[in-house]
DNA sequence: TCGTACTAATGAATCGTTTCAAGAGTTTGG
DNA sequence: CCAAACTCTTGAAACGATTCATTAGTACGA
């Protein structure tokens, strides 16, 4: 009931394991009659190739890692199948790892990644891993950064401006006359909300008069925006930001939520409300949310081109992609 | 610069390639003193084990594969965060899979980790694939079904009674006095449709004088919801339905865009709406969203645990499991 | 007829582990 | 002091594919 190998097909073929071997991966080296026997017994014996074994003999394997932050974000999840899609069109097995923003499960991942003798390794990393990172590389696994620059250069990367993503958003509740601004930010440890934040922090100081309030979420998510709207909800009427821009739309939906619940608060007459990513879920929130759009289809892909860029040429220079995101302007902040 | 062996680390802890071995699997079968200076080789070497060999003497992965229909659906990313998350608990690898309801990708998905030999896939199939999975479970490699029911007790499964979800939905929409309901329904060979539709008609039936009429939508997207509610709008008023059940969340999101577009129609006043899933996004939706809650989380769960089962002892009787879904009352279907 | 050139097929060596029977030392008990 | 009972360590044999130097066989030309 084992598995047929290469060998049994030999036997039952009447000829050497190197001939099967041939059969499959030089077909044209094998003479017409014998090739037909052989396929003729592969398909008797429902023989399948272990590719465990082509692996070991290959001395790598056929698969990338993606390590993503959150799987549970459209955007990730948008990014891993765009990636797994390149992939498999140039024979690649995409193995997906979910750290959830928790550096031990990013190690773990890595570590198992590198046991696996992966081609290469996509991740989006929790904080600087460079120096973990660096270990896999001097192996000869292949990283890209995934939505985070590479420091110093030293690994290629793809990139959104999130810096000027932050911007954008920010000077957009400033154009529609919006001037006590609030950032809803997560924890300060991921780049993303500090580059957001920063652009928002430039936006702002170019308009005299304006502020900028920054609230703390605990996460980035639905329910992490709901606290913070709900603490906002809270508030005198004269206390409350008119401009709210979220680090993400997962944090905007769970803000409105809050704020829409009692009616009491109108989404945009009293508080115009920006998200970041656009999900597809963002178009269709109880007020469709204006958001920063990034090109997650291209991301995945890029990252593949990258990774198959650095397989085929291995000492060439790591290159840096960074997208320009996109505003996206809906009904949570028309004028 | 080729990875250590533990070969190399023999060498150079002076020792054979046993020891090094019983070092790394059986600490206390080797003396303190050895163990010690063959940890010091491994470290100065940078020695990570090769997966690739050990599943190769093995004779099996630690790699559980998984199939989903839509990745881009958060019922199913929820699934397989919830099944890579049990699966890590026991040293185990989760690649994931996505067919998009194309047999074509399915297929490949399975030859793919058939050569891969995972222990075993878990699989939401398009359609009655049975043979190709039956061809699978021939080789020794174990099969779960998820999200559908397995056909005369072949496979272990895990599955919702979408019947009596379907049933639950149309007897709400009912309840609430809506006498022309329709259904949303995504193509026709997917069984999740069908037994949604089939529960449908029974609630229908139910009750004298309500009719129950069928709306084709081309997929299960938000997309093909916000095409099937564009019809609808067109339609005069006397023959628009005044409850809808859609076939799932993103049908529903994406008819409640369109019906909610022009302002002429309300949701729930002159259309209710139902959907099916409760994913995160029914709860911020423009209308917060009246749904069918699956428990995702246990899904997962349950289906590496199903898959446990059937590897510890390999001559277990398939075993099913059912869930009973959950009716989830939001403003969708307000009185 | 023989040597050359060619095509096919062979099978041992290899990849990096784990396993396990056998051997080498050491300790214990009589 | 010797046999028996331990504890460690050893190293060859798998696992299943690919590779490649050899060999076998055939065809051709001189």
């Amino acid at each position: 009931m084992r598995a047929a190998s290469i060998k049994d097909v030999a036997n039952h073929a009447g000829v050497a394991v190197g001939t099967v071997s041939n059969v499959l991966n030089y077909p044209d080296r094998v003479a017409e009659r014998t090739r037909a026997r052989v396929l003729d017994s592969i398909s008797e014996l429902g023989f399948v190739r272990n590719d465990v074994a082509r692996q070991l003999r290959a001395g790598h394997s056929r698969t990338i890692g993606l390590i993503v932050l959150d799987i549970g974000n459209p955007f990730f999840s948008s990014i891993s199948r765009a990636a797994e899609d390149a992939a498999a069109k140039s024979g690649n097995a995409v193995v997906l790892g979910n750290s959830g923003h928790n550096t031990g499960r990013e190690q773990h991942y890595i570590d198992l990644f590198e046991e696996q003798r992966v081609q290469g390794v996509l991740i989006s990393p929790v904080s600087d891993t460079s120096a973990r990172l660096a270990a896999l590389a001097a192996r000869g696994i292949k990283v890209v950064l995934v939505d985070s620059p590479s420091s110093e250069g030293q690994f290629s990367s793809v990139s959104i401006d999130d810096v000027s993503g932050g911007y954008m958003a920010t000077k957009h509740l400033l154009d529609i006359g919006r001037r006590r601004v609030a950032f809803v930010a997560g924890p300060q440890q991921f780049h993303q909300v500090t580059d957001r934040l920063a652009g928002a922090q430039r936006a702002v100081l170019e308009v005299p008069g304006a502020t900028l309030e920054v609230l703390q979420a605990s996460d980035l998510t639905v329910l992490a925006g709901r606290e913070v709207g709900d603490a906002l909800v809270e508030r005198e009427r004269e206390l409350l930001p008119d401009g709210l821009f979220c680090a993400n739309d997962l944090l905007a939906l769970g803000v409105m939520q809050s704020l829409t619940m009692l009616h009491t608060l109108r989404i945009p007459q009293d508080v115009a409300l920006v998200g970041y990513d656009d999900i597809d879920f963002a178009a269709s929130a109880v007020v469709p949310l204006t958001s920063i759009r990034q090109p997650t289809t291209l991301i995945g892909q890029t990252a593949i081109e990258l990774l198959a860029e650095q397989l085929e040429t291995p000492d060439a220079k790591p290159r840096s992609v960074v997208f320009k995101p996109e505003l996206i302007v809906r009904a949570s902040t028309a004028q």
